[in-house]
Order: C-alpha cells, then structure tokens, then sequence
DNA sequence: TAATCATATTGTAATGATTACAACTCTGTA
DNA sequence: TACAGAGTTGTAATCATTACAATATGATTA
C-alpha cells in the first residue's frame, strides 16, 4: 500500500500556498503517525493534552483544508461518525461492529469499474465493509 | 437487479411480528415506489401532504425498524445526509456532484471480496462512487 | 524597528439532524 | 365497557457542525 510521507504533504500544501502552521502541523502529524482515521473529536481531544489552546473549530477547519487540496478523505462508514484519512489509493475500509476498530485493506478500486457507468465522469470510489474482526471472533 | 415486492416486506414484516399500520405503510410505498433513495426529510414532507397528522419520529421510528429488520439500508454517501434503500442485493450507488441524483449500478460484491480478510466476517459491504452523470456533463 | 496587511486561530452562538421521553391514540380481546 | 399493548405524536434535549466576530500571528515593506 502506498504511503504519503510528510515531506510530500509538506510539499503538497506549498504547491497550493497554504501554510503550515503550528497547529495544521500537529494535524497533519496525528493523521500521519496514527493509522486510526479517527473523527474530529479523537483529533480534537487528543492534540488538546498537547495544544491546550487548541480550538475545535481549528481541527475542522485545517481538515476541511486537507479534503479540498485532496490530502484527506473523508470516510462515512457510519451515519453518526465522520471520519478523516490521509489520502491513499487503492484501499477499502472495514469496521468491527464489535470493537469499532477500522482496518484497512488493499482493493484495486479499478477492477470495480462497471460497463453501466461508462457514461460517467467518477471522481471519487469508496468501499465499505462491516462485520466482526478477527480478534473480536474469538 | 432484483426487486422486492410489496408482498416480500409485508411478509418479512409478519415473520417479524411487525404491525403494518397506516403510517409504515405509507412509508414503506414510499420507499418502494420512489427509487430515490429519500432521506428522513424528503419522506416526512412528502407524505406528510397525505398524513398531515404525521410526524417526523414516527418516519425515525419505522426506518429504524426497518432497518433492523433488514428490509432497508441506510446509505451515507455524504456525511451531511443520511438516505435509506429497500434493501436490494449486488448493487452500489452512484451520486452526481453536480445535480445531486443517486443512480443504483449493478456490481457483484462477492467478486470484491479480499484475501487480507479471509478471517474477518462480513456483515455488510457498501460500494460508493461520486463524479458526474451523463446529463450533468453535456 | 515599526507599521501594515493578510491569514490563522479562537470562543461563542446558531443551526440542523437525531434521539429521548411522556402523553395520547388506536386496536383487539376479555 | 374496560383493559392492555403497541404505535404515534409533539416537544424538549442532545450532539456534531458551521457561522461569525474578535484576537493573534507572521511576513512584508517602508
């Protein structure tokens, strides 16, 4: 699976002009090193122990940020929770019903291609699965 | 594709010991007739021209039940609206970016299944795509 | 260095979807 | 008729998200 390192991000935001600021950083960071693609409120939350002037409005804004300059996706595998994740290709995701714990995993999102929608213009492919991962099957 | 008739979910709904009063009814026809994957608030202000009595918990209500009854699906394309589906298998959903219109497309979701997940269960699998629809590009 | 300007951040208030809950209605049965 | 259970309704509460105005920051130029 491919990876984004932050140097590439870096470079990402100076091609669009945006700035890096301290908390877009830390951000950018969380999203990088941890691989939970956690809501706005585990960012929020968590970077607040750090940044204790931290702002909620800040986190959605720099993510907002991030989905526009297509850095970030954002994942609704769930009506009650939205969900952010660094940019990478060519992978879907799947919820535990049982631990809530997202996994990744590798699907050739061109495969899924369909002869009905060859008329379409497809910007953007998302798959979701749910069910009971293995950890909780036992 | 294959459809479900009205017959189906009344049945599904007796084995269930599932009362199908006026209101469900109604809701459920909705559902049925109009393939466009409503949200809460499109079936409340349509039918609430019939049912002027009717309320919006009441459509919470029975989507919920339907839902749990695996009659209906609920579809979060976006993260700001919430749509429902009768559930109808193998198929994944399409949304214009430029008119909004969600178009059903067959697809074999079984073909997608993933050898990284061999030992997870799956539950549920839900295949999105957005871009533009043929009409919106002319 | 100081002044200026654009951009970023912050906190609070507003919005909007969903849920909780209590009162009321309806239907069938004894 | 009285009762019980289930379904519906309307209002109030909750929670995520957005709007907005005030403040802070940081770079640029004189």
């Amino acid at each position: 699976m491919k990876t984004v390192s932050f140097e590439d991000l870096q470079k990402e935001l100076k091609n669009r002009n945006i700035n890096l600021s301290y908390q877009r950083l830390k951000i950018l960071q969380y999203l990088t090193n941890s691989q939970i693609h956690p809501t706005v409120d585990q960012i929020f939350t968590d970077l607040h122990k750090d940044i204790p002037t931290l702002s909620k409005t800040t986190v959605y804004n720099t993510l907002k940020l991030l989905v526009q300059s297509d850095l970030a996706k954002v994942l609704t595998i769930e009506d009650n929770e939205t969900r952010y994740d660094i940019n990478i290709e060519n992978h879907g995701h799947f919820k535990c019903e049982s631990c809530g714990e997202i996994y990744d995993f590798t699907i050739d999102l061109d495969s899924i291609a369909n002869k009905e929608l060859k008329n379409f213009k497809i910007n953007d492919k998302k798959v979701y699965f749910k069910g009971i991962c293995p950890r909780c099957l036992n």
